[in-house]
DNA sequence: TAATTTTATGTTACCGGTAACCGAAAGCGC
DNA sequence: GCGCTTTCGGTTACCGGTAACATAAAATTA
């Protein structure tokens, strides 16, 4: 591998010289600025970030600790991440713990071995908050993406899970249902937790009554979650004044796994029950939007978690916290109707 | 930060005794080896890669250059390939040309500096050559994934496009379609190129004459591409007996922008036209399976991209170059129907 | 018990950069 | 032409590990 020192003779410099044409820092004369860019081109030489960051203490790399990139709304998240990343000269790890908590723990190994300069996180439980400290007692800064955990001081950028919440609950009372069933992710998980308070909320201030049994609780991440399917027939199952005639799933991927329990009954949507979820489901939305959806602007999420991140590493703005809560957009569309 | 000295210290013995029970190398007390781990964990010490790379001259840690991780053909590679990297030690910096010569030579200078061990990448077209022996020259292997190259000489893993598009015409063939028409990606990729190779074997196994403007090219990846919505009229303008029946996209993303088009022309499918395309159209194919495809195993390219890879950063099998080519899983579904 | 081997640990140098310090050459004023 | 300031470039040491070699202590053998 080529090195300072093979370009240092060839141009017949000191290698310091060359650390100096390359970090333009210094007083260099122009031609031997040129005599050692001449011998770097011929040699093909490409700087060791290692070594760089050995003597610098930091890496120009940050990361990236999602649930599942193979999930739309976190591909986007990380796909804005990034790009905001490479931007301003960062490299991104990438990571997905599936909720779990071990994979975060190695994960979070992984990022200080690595030594990461910051870590964008979207927390497995609250739980998380250990590991996130351990960060901090390493000096990594970490910024909360998407979810929020109790007792983390510092930044985060989320949607607005609780107003979000409202508006769809809101937009279904708004057309007529008065029995809406909500099936939620786990309530360790932060968006969950908000969810379920805008949906009783907004049940309370209209004078709404709260069945208990129509609010559960699954996995925010499997399509074809076994569970939901006996969820959805409980509620199905229930005497026609407490039928709901509107399921809130709490994301995408649950609203999925409920149309297809809903079909497996032979349920239409919307003629026999409404269903509205949060985030978008693509990408047929883009030629048949079917789903009533809380649509949460999942790239910018992920670009503002980024720039917020790297202002910390670079120690900018470190005097306060930073809490940016993004609206989602209600979108009404096919999967709600109007009640007679 | 921690380091092996400050362990060393705490533990009262060398440096190099420090490392040795950290690598579980060399000969050492039981006595000693608790002192140390017991230092390690008071103090929290995480190795530093960096520095451990600089001897080693490795940095377990791969490249991986996508289009685009927000599209679920690639995001689902990226999925399988980070999980099979870090099974075995490795961590993952990812990347995302757009489809984009110059966004793909920063990305490779940056893996060059980074020093990671490897690349899998899904090439922009054939120019990526030049790349792709840039990384070689620095003694890093690459392996490809998706798409070849033309010269390009080692490992790579493909779904096999051309027997894919073959089954597919092949199917509106059997339903009775005539005039079928192909909207193709970019036929400097080469996925596109065996799509296309596909599509006019079959036609001519089966005596189909092949008119000139039932292929058209447009981009792989914009959704709301404008030129989609032109192309389709255009099809759609040509008289009775030469207007297509089918349309071919040749993914996925290329199948949503034909739907919206077909849509505003207010035609319906399968009514009207038969569409079929390549790559799964999630997540809505879990409760509403819609389009006829051939379905490519995304996770599994990724994850035995990663395996290929490593194989090479590690030595092994260094012999043979190898190919895999994975066949797609052709779904019959609502989007195709049977001329009278 | 002395010689020899094995085990356990320490010392030194190096990986590829860069910060900090230093000195020669060039420019400048008088 | 002499002293002073800049400009330019080199030397040295260090970042945090580890390979290679060296050595002391313990175990084994003669």
């Amino acid at each position: 591998m080529v090195t300072i020192y093979d370009i240092a003779k060839k141009a017949n410099v000191s290698p310091m010289t060359v650390s100096r044409v390359i970090n333009n820092s210094g007083n260099i004369r122009l031609t031997t600025r040129e005599k050692v860019e001449k011998a770097i081109k011929e040699l093909g030489y490409v700087p060791n970030s290692a070594a760089r960051s050995l003597t610098s203490n930091q890496t120009k790399t940050l990361g990236l600790i999602l649930t599942d990139i193979s999930n739309p709304f976190f591909s986007k998240i990380a796909r804005g991440a990034e790009d905001a990343a490479v931007e301003v000269g960062y490299r991104v790890l990438m990571s997905n713990t599936d909720e779990d908590s071990e994979k975060e723990i190695n994960y979070i190994d992984m990022m200080l071995s690595a030594r990461v300069d910051g870590v964008l996180i979207a927390p497995t439980s609250d739980k998380s908050l250990d590991q996130i400290k351990r960060l901090r007692d390493h000096n990594i800064p970490a910024v909360l993406i998407d979810r929020t955990i109790e007792g983390f001081m510092g930044d985060y950028v989320l949607g607005d899970s609780y107003e979000g919440s409202r508006k769809l609950v809101e937009h279904l009372i708004d057309y007529g249902h008065r029995n809406i069933a909500l099936i939620n992710g786990p309530s360790n998980v932060s968006t969950a937790r908000e969810r379920q308070r805008g949906y009783l909320e907004t049940l309370k201030l209209n004078d709404l009554p709260v069945h208990e049994n129509y609010i559960s609780e699954i996995d925010f991440k499997s399509v074809q979650a076994g569970n939901t399917q006996s969820i959805v027939e409980q509620l199905m199952q229930l005497n026609e004044k407490k039928r709901p005639t509107a399921i809130f799933a709490a994301n995408n991927f649950i609203a999925i796994s409920v149309m297809k329990a809903l079909k497996e009954l032979g349920l239409h949507v919307p003629e026999d029950i409404s269903v509205v979820c949060f985030d978008e489901v693509e990408p047929v939305v883009y030629f048949d939007p079917f789903f009533t959806v809380a649509a949460q602007p999942a790239s910018e999420l992920g670009r503002i978690g980024i720039q917020f991140l790297i202002e910390r590493v670079e120690q900018k703005n470190v005097d306060q916290e930073r809490k940016i809560i993004l609206p989602p957009d209600i979108h009404i569309r096919k999967s709600t109707r109007r009640m007679k």
